[in-house]
DNA sequence: TCTGTCGATGAGACCGTGTCTCATCACCGT
DNA sequence: ACGGTGATGAGACACGGTCTCATCGACAGA
């Protein structure tokens, strides 16, 4: 049992949606948002640290998924491999809400450069691990870099595609997009 | 003649590194780096958006110069023939300054998250514009996105190369990792 | 030399972000 | 009934960023 209304987390990520789709993210201010939550601005910065966080919330967990399921792959396995391990255990724990919270979300993104800024973040950040991930399995540096940005690259398109109401799993998509993705890398010259 | 000091823009930038090297960047304030320039917090922000685009100046260039060198590039040039021609196009622009500057500079960015996110930002631009050029060329969807990742991440490489005092001129540098980069994406299975 | 224009700067008010401290409130165990 | 605990509210505060108005210094023309 709750003392206060429960889930405050996620009301002021559906409020944040909700606000900077209606008005712009620029033109609202994090006081609007805390009160469409029946909140407070002291309460909202309680949860998110800045006033674009609540629209990335949980992408942080990204980067954990991508290491756990790196480390499922056989010893032997080849970096496309383990990228693929990575994305299978990732894009398994996307629910219906994600899916359908998807294109509101991309679309709010999409419009504002700060935003925009954001997300260029978080998925540097996420590249970033899963090249560390690599290279702790001994894969090279270059090779470890490239390999970790075809991988976002696929988990990003795949998302898109998933989002917007494609038959297939997230997880198929992903891998489908990886495959897409390499078959173009070796096809450059 | 000039009616002021001249140069004002110049001497807010070498401001900025100074100021955000010394205090660091949180610790600094827009109206310390104005001062330091002989200059008032209003100023500052005739010349610049924010207080961390000082630090960024120039690099918007980039993209027309990215953009202008694969139109150089003949018509019936590989996908990897286009990145490197402009790769070319811009590495020739960067001079001796931009080289001395280049260590204090990634030292300050890379110690401060705000920083590095607006990095990670006019990094992701330069691979649109990048992947644009390519498209307009013909070249399919998931190939241009590709080759133009592998274009700013030579770039990238090879400013870091040759800004911390490696022998050969940055073309050379950056048609280097452009090789490295490639032949690791075609190895990756 | 005087005068008016023009562009860069300074001064300062203003709103919103983000931080901080303190008070309040509801539940929980004792 | 009582104190502990943790989430929230209230409000002050510094700074980022925008805006308006005044000032200044060079230049052109009379």
């Amino acid at each position: 049992m709750a003392r206060w209304e429960p889930d405050a987390r996620l009301r002021l990520v559906q409020a944040a949606i909700d606000v900077y789709a209606e008005q712009g993210f620029e033109s609202s201010t994090v006081a609007q948002v805390a009160e469409r939550a029946g909140l407070t601005k002291a309460t909202f910065f309680r949860h998110f640290p800045d006033k674009r966080e609540p629209l990335f919330a949980g992408q942080d967990e990204h980067g954990a998924l991508f290491t756990a399921g790196a480390a499922e792959a056989p010893a032997n396995a080849t970096p496309l491999e383990v990228v693929t391990a990575a994305l299978d255990h990732a894009t398994a724990t996307f629910t219906a809400e994600q899916r359908a919270f998807g294109p509101r979300l991309r679309a709010v993104v999409a419009a504002h450069d700060e935003l925009r800024e954001r997300a260029a973040f978080k998925r540097a950040h996420l590249a970033e691990v899963l090249t560390t991930s690599l290279r702790e399995r001994g894969i090279p540096d270059p090779t470890a870099a490239i390999a970790a940005d075809l991988g976002v690259e696929a988990f990003h398109r795949a998302f898109a595609r998933w989002s917007d109401g494609e038959g297939p799993s997230y997880g198929e998509l992903a891998r489908e997009e990886l495959r897409a993705l390499h078959a173009a890398a070796t096809s450059l010259s």
